[in-house]
DNA sequence: TTCTGCGCTGTAAGCCTTTACAGTATTTAC
DNA sequence: GTAAATACTGTAAAGGCTTACAGCGCAGAA
């Protein structure tokens, strides 16, 4: 393996200038420069990084934590910031809690301290008195995405005011038996974004004069087929159904039309769905959404956090409790439409 | 920072000691383990990856190369690999390719080359000769999982087997008339897939003396919406519209069980549907597909990379070409059946 | 000419572990 | 009781880089 001493020979400087050189510092010649590049493109050299790591403290480096990495939102947080990262000359560790909850105690306990890291990228993760601990013990600025985290840095949206966004569209079509399909209490992404969305809605609900119907209250969790069964039900007895869905997620959106197209009902003359993300799909399948453009919200973390890390200011470094709410946008398509008297 | 120096102090021991306690090696006395591991504990000690890889050599990290993170097939696998590492005490680097051209070009220049992984998996990359030889430069055991690399371990599945058993499905339930969607041949994930499973298509058609009619031939990109313009153009004829259709992959199966049903077609009494890859939401649409099991052949790969990585056997490190096929699986749901007269 | 200051360069210390090697204590064999 | 083997333990070097500090040459000032 070529290493820094190889470099400098070949260029006939000493290691020092190589490295400075090579980093960009200043108080190297041009010719010295030159010939270290050169000499360092020729041998294919590039610093190794733990040595680097060792020498400097930084690891250019973030770690991701999220609980899957499988699914619709969280991977689409994941290529916003490992893009956003990769063009920052950042590598991403990747660290999923899927495993259950040894792997969970681990990923806190053991990797994340071992300083790979620079900083930390939580993503819909709600994290235990013991957790949030550990990873303020690190010293290392964290930056949430998703829901607010004690303590740190978060960018979201205003889920309330999505659920109330979403909420209100339907009303505004004249609509009064509105439904609504949210998660169920247990899910692993049991963050605030449920309950958030779901008090959005009532308030939309009480402003609007209209009840809260708790048979219309039903839970998807965040799948497509969660989003299905419920819709199906709630749709099921006509004497008793919406003319109207409001579905907390997209992909349970896509559940709720299907089911109302296998009921025989139609989209939107019978019955209007309306969803929160902004999912790929959502346009295959004419849903109306509240907009989250999630994957940009996952590269502006990752700036966010690299500029910290890169920051000279030392308060910067610290965490503390600040919420950034990312602009969300209603997207009117075919799935909703005025209610048919 | 607390470092060893600490512990060691804390033990009562030295550092040495405190290091062959924490790494499990012989030659401690019972008494100074149990020390050493309770000072650790008390002072939250876990010793620096980057020290650690520049003693030993060992990163106890892999990279995982993929074009995207965002699509079903890779979030698939990462999701699979990333499990099977974290169990067994790897951390993951993610290296994604959607950045463009540069961003490929540094990951394979710079990033992987600073010797922070101990090995490689590439997802469904094609790489270039130059690429290529960078990964082969690194002297690391490299896995590719997805079709066959030169030179190189790859685990995947019979993607013309595949082909061949889902359009012979069609077949023996009496099908004459089986169009295919695949993806377009300038797709960036264009690698052998596409056109190994056509083979298959066309084989199994050969084999049962029917045509291969260049009309009932589309392009779907791989995508749910490109699966469904595919099939409605396909479909939309019903002079020329086959009985069958063979999507390369599963969610172009749902765009085309779509499309079917927005042209009034019944599935599968009017037109059958058939996919290929185990796709979640395939049991929601009742899709029929030869299952790949994706996230276990992440997992594969994975604990195979580990277990070269810790092999004793010195030609274990090294790459060479070897074709692994994971065993692949008729699902039959309910968007296939007999042809109907 | 001598001196000062500047720009560049090299030497060597330091980052934090692991581990070879040497050394000590303890046991076992005779 | 002594010698030899065994079981631990500690010291210090090594791993590959960055960077503080000292040193050098040379231009310009006095």
């Amino acid at each position: 393996m070529v290493g820094i001493i190889e470099v400098a020979q070949h260029a006939g400087v000493s290691t020092a200038t190589v490295s400075r050189a090579l980093n960009g510092k200043a108080n190297v010649s041009a010719r010295a420069r030159e010939r270290v590049l050169k000499a360092a493109q020729e041998l294919g050299y590039v610093a190794s990084s733990s040595a680097y790591t060792l020498a400097t403290g930084k690891a250019k480096n973030v770690g991701v934590v999220m609980p899957f990495v499988d699914r619709w939102y969280f991977s689409a947080v994941l290529a916003g910031a490992v893009n956003a990262l990769v063009n920052r000359g950042y590598d991403v560790t990747l660290y999923s809690m899927a495993g259950g909850d040894n792997n969970r105690t681990r990923i806190f306990e053991e990797l994340v301290l071992r300083k790979r890291v620079d900083g930390v990228l939580t993503v819909g993760v709600k994290l235990s008195q013991s957790e949030l601990q550990k990873l303020r013990e690190l010293q290392k600025p964290i930056i949430g995405i998703g829901g607010p985290i004690p303590g740190i840095r978060t960018i979201g949206i205003d889920d309330e005011g999505a659920g109330r966004l979403a909420t209100s569209h339907l009303i505004s079509l004249g609509h009064t038996k509105i439904g609504m399909i949210s998660g169920s209490p247990v899910t692993e992404m049991d963050f605030h974004q449920p309950y958030l969305r779901k008090t959005g809605y009532q308030e939309a609900l009480l402003d609007a004069n209209l009840d809260f119907d708790p048979k219309w209250d039903a839970q998807g969790d965040f799948t497509v087929g969660g989003g299905y069964h419920a819709a199906k039900q709630m749709l099921g007895n006509p004497e008793n159904a919406p003319t109207a869905i409001f579905c907390a997620s997209d992909e349970m959106g896509f559940g709720a039309i299907q089911a109302a197209r296998d009921l025989g009902l139609r989209v939107p003359q019978d019955v209007s769905v309306v969803g929160i993300d902004g999912h790929q799909l959502g346009e295959f399948y004419g849903l109306s959404t509240v907009d989250q453009s999630v994957t940009k919200q996952g590269a502006k973390a990752a700036d966010v956090l690299i500029d910290i890390l890169e920051s000279n200011d030392p308060r910067d470094q610290e965490n503390f409790e600040e919420m950034t709410f990312w602009p969300i946008d209603l997207v009117v398509r075919s799935s909703t439409a005025r209610r048919t008297p």
